[in-house]
DNA sequence: ATAAATACTACTAAATAGATAGGATATATA
DNA sequence: TATATATCCTATCTATTTAGTAGTATTTAT
């Protein structure tokens, strides 16, 4: 199952696609309120994301966030790696996250083998 | 990520498939050392397998575990339902374990759009 | 009877999820 | 340049889940 964080993460994200305008970032709080969403995880989420280059950010007085690519270009299994880790079942069969399981040998992994 | 207590779960599948033979059980004491399982918490393992239809068990002296049907028809997703819980990545779009998301109005999910 | 197996109940420790608090830093503007 | 207001960062806290342990009750072959 997905985590509120990430479910936070996207509702924040489609919250910014739909309320970007030209040069106006999106504040934090803005979404927090109107997503209903903690404000200071809500900020950890963001910063998550901006330091994984799906958003940009700016400080300060009429700071916030906005998206650093078009909102189709941005994948729900990045969000979803970014947030919540790796998606696949093993750590031996995750494309973007391979390592070998600490407790089987390669070759004669039955599980690996089913999961494949 | 599937937990261990699944990938113990599958081990112990595989071990007694590969172990019973006429109408011999095999053990719970065997399998947790030949797979190298905690035995007390295999024991929970093969408990809920049983449960869920999926081994019988034969208590007593000469006593363990069965497989209730041949191996083929014993799915992986199957048994990460009953060892790990549902697998669908929210409870909305769950095929099986369907239910209402806490948060979201089901008309109006952009989360639940998407996934689906 | 008894030895040996599963069934059951209760508990514990470590990791992860879901936050919260408070201050540091950057920035627009009066 | 002072100030209000935003993000950035570090530390901490609580509840839940994961992983495992302990002890006893019950069943069954011999």
């Amino acid at each position: 199952m997905i985590s509120n964080k990430c479910k936070y993460a996207i509702r924040a994200l489609v919250h910014i696609a739909n309320n970007e305008q030209d040069d106006r970032a999106v504040m934090t709080s803005d979404i927090a309120r109107e997503q209903q969403i903690p404000r200071k995880f809500l900020e950890i989420i963001l910063r998550e994301l901006r330091n994984n280059r799906i958003l940009e950010s700016k400080r300060g007085k009429d700071g916030g966030f906005r998206l650093l690519r078009a909102a189709e270009d941005i994948s729900l299994t990045e969000v979803m790696r970014i947030i919540d880790g790796p998606i696949a079942m093993l750590p031996c069969v995750s494309l973007n996250y391979y390592r070998k399981c600490d407790e089987c040998e390669e070759e004669s992994c039955e599980i690996k083998a089913v999961f494949e």
